[in-house]
DNA sequence: AGAGCATACAGTGTATACACTGGATTGCAA
DNA sequence: TTGCAATCCAGTGTATACACTGTATGCTCT
């Protein structure tokens, strides 16, 4: 509802805050990265006033957090967070799923099968993109604005974390695959299998992320900055 | 997440956009009226800018909608949008449910038993803010931030809506009894009875608010006001 | 050389000022 | 009166300017 409000208020000429929204969604800025009003400013020239409205809406939609110095940076998930994220966002589209059987007609199905057709052999990149256009859609569809919005919100929010799993972990063919299937379902109009399609879509490749994420223990954990710090400290001091 | 982290921000002094949040979440601001920037500037002592940070923010919440001409106004629900929301909510409660049984300390647990009794026979608008805050501890206690976010977001949302159900409808008895079996629930470490409980809490209230809505039509839907002026016309032109 | 202090700077928060827009209002003409 | 047009005004969007805060830098003193 809001974001998407906030995005056809002005008319076509897309504002800040969806600038900002789409570089953070994918990954153009890292989580944790410091976001600088000036420097925001200048880039997209203008003002820091807007870029301060943005920032303070897109905080609202838990995109940037503010720090208690006032600095805003991109929100960093930690592996637990991430988890909860995917869980709630496999909820609530589960949740849409028999809206959504219900309210596809013919053409918004031919719509799907084609956006999912041509997901079929993409890179990583480009997939993550369609992917997430994809989902959107099925929010759309469901005709339940304020399920879809919190749905868009999380699925926003996991989405640069999310492409880990595509690009690193092997997730793209399976997920493809329950894409067809979903597809499949809604055009049998089954509204319980396409839940449970959605219920389980993201859990093995939650699964695989959470490992990976524990690992890696880099671009989750902000504890993982202060030990690397640390780590150089002890170095530096002992050497 | 990110309403507490903006509230938590300054430290003790309630932010403009709290400060805003709570007179709609209460009604004080009720949906439909427009929020002039220069009037709350003034009325809050501040400039317009922080003003304008704070509408953004809100909007970002769906608490507040920026017209097409640019003007804000307090969102207002259609009935089958308060519906959504009441579903929603009920959703993301009742998979909170076992969570919040399994983090429940004795002193929680008391925290809790003693905010439901303090509610006993107290008259619709404090019961309506204490059933707020008890909503908000459960959500607090479930230990999943971004779950208690999303169902933050929508009981604010629907606050002054559900005052209503309150209010003129009888549903605070019926609502407080059911706090109290919740309480047992938890006490009990009954998830699942929780779950349930939470899931079907708002079911009568919902289903009496909505009729209620459907039968005065009155400050949910926008075309009341056109109906009203129209009927005010006729008089007029025929007194 | 190391610790402590002062100064400079980077960045934020906010107020003031100005340009723009859309709607109301008023005055004029038919 | 009615129709129209020019004007006015309320309200928004944004830029510039200034004050405040925390941090880093560099200087001095021991």
């Amino acid at each position: 509802m809001s974001a998407r409000a906030e995005s056809t208020r002005t008319g076509a000429k897309p504002s800040i805050a969806d600038v900002l929204r789409e570089a953070i969604r994918q990954g153009l800025l890292a989580p944790g990265q410091s976001l600088i009003q000036a420097s925001i400013a200048e880039a997209m020239g203008v003002s820091r006033i807007p870029v301060r409205e943005a920032l303070h809406a897109l905080a609202a939609e838990g995109l940037v957090t503010f720090s208690d110095d006032g600095g805003a940076r991109v929100t960093e998930l930690s592996p637990r967070e991430v988890d909860e994220v995917w869980t709630l966002r496999a909820l609530l589209e589960s949740e849409m799923a028999p809206s959504i059987v219900r309210s596809a007609t013919p053409s918004d199905l031919e719509m799907l099968t084609g956006l999912v057709a041509a997901m079929d052999d993409l890179d990583p990149e480009t997939w993550s993109d369609r992917n997430y256009s994809f989902h959107q859609e099925l929010h759309r569809l469901s005709g339940m604005p304020y399920f879809a919005d919190a749905a868009g919100r999380v699925l926003t929010l996991m989405d640069s974390y999310s492409r880990v799993a595509v690009s690193v972990l092997n997730e793209q063919d399976h997920a493809q695959a329950e894409h067809h299937r979903m597809i499949k379902a809604i055009a049998d109009g089954d509204g319980d299998e396409l839940s449970r399609l959605l219920l389980h879509h993201s859990h093995r490749a939650r699964m695989a992320l959470l490992a990976y994420a524990e690992s890696q223990q880099k671009p989750f954990d902000r504890k993982a900055e202060a030990a690397e710090a640390a780590r150089s400290l002890a170095d530096h001091l002992s050497g």
